[in-house]
DNA sequence: CTGGCTTTGCAACCAAGTTGCAAAGGTTTT
DNA sequence: AAAACCTTTGCAACTTGGTTGCAAAGCCAG
């Protein structure tokens, strides 16, 4: 497993430290996104601003894409394998869990197109839908 | 004009104070969304605070909504009629432009309806589309 | 006009995120 | 295996956006 995120890392071209290995375990362990304040409680000893800067390494190297929230905060999940440097196809809708508060990506659920008016360019569509996720319906 | 703006705010059962008339005076002078620093930069004097405690009210009054942005910002808008003291009725899709950075809320475009798998439960649903605005592609 | 409730301004506080820099760590070369 | 080199980390300090408590000022019904 170790040497399996190691590989994952170098893949995407970054050297392999202890604090990339451990938020990449944690990502791959997670059914759904995390945010900064989930991963600061879940490890132990990496500063904050590590934390920041690994997300953020993440996120530029196609690793992983932020998530839009209707609340505003920064949640963060594991692309999929068509994303890279630079180039992000995170195409899919977004499920905002009201009772759990988890946020899921539903990758197979493709964003709509929405038709615009004369003069408008559409460049990135993002939806997110909020509610009741299934774990939650069936306690 | 002041009068018709007393009277808005009357009918949403405010309290008719300077910083309220101003603040809503700009909202319906304004094409797009306002954002807090947009507010304190086009009115003098208002303390930060009260800025944030009048958009507020005006949220929870259902006159103004907030909007959903890819970057974690904070925007205001006019509500429709419809709205009201704690039942909002903005399902439309709010445009962000990727070069003038105004963000629109496209009235007239419904938001498509989403199907999700088995279980779960669908309470709203926000889409927030991104690309170069009817202005900008004009010039 | 008066009194009671609401709103404002101020100061202090808090949370999230950023930056500069020296020390520590990873990788490549020899 | 060590040296050299480049990258990453931790810390402290700072910035930005937003909240809270409270006294003074403002609104509005009687
Ligand atoms: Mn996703
Ligand atoms: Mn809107
Ligand atoms: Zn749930
Ligand atoms: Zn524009």
């Amino acid at each position: 497993m170790q040497e399996k995120v190691a590989q994952l890392l170098k893949k995407n071209q970054m050297s392999v430290t202890a604090s990339r290995t451990k938020i990449l375990e944690l990502f791959l362990a997670s059914q759904g996104a995390l945010a900064h304040a989930d991963i600061e409680r879940l490890t132990n000893g990496f500063d904050r601003v590590t934390i920041y800067r690994t997300l953020q390494t993440f996120v530029d190297k196609g690793l992983v894409h932020t998530i839009p929230t209707a609340d505003n905060s920064v949640r963060y999940a594991l692309c999929k394998d068509e994303c890279s440097q630079g180039h992000h196809h995170d195409d899919h809708v977004h499920f905002m869990c009201d009772d759990c508060g988890n946020t899921y990506c539903l990758d197979h659920i493709h964003v709509p197109a929405v038709h615009l008016p004369q003069g408008f360019v559409v460049k990135q569509t993002d939806v997110v839908v909020s509610g009741i996720c299934s774990n939650c319906t069936l306690r």
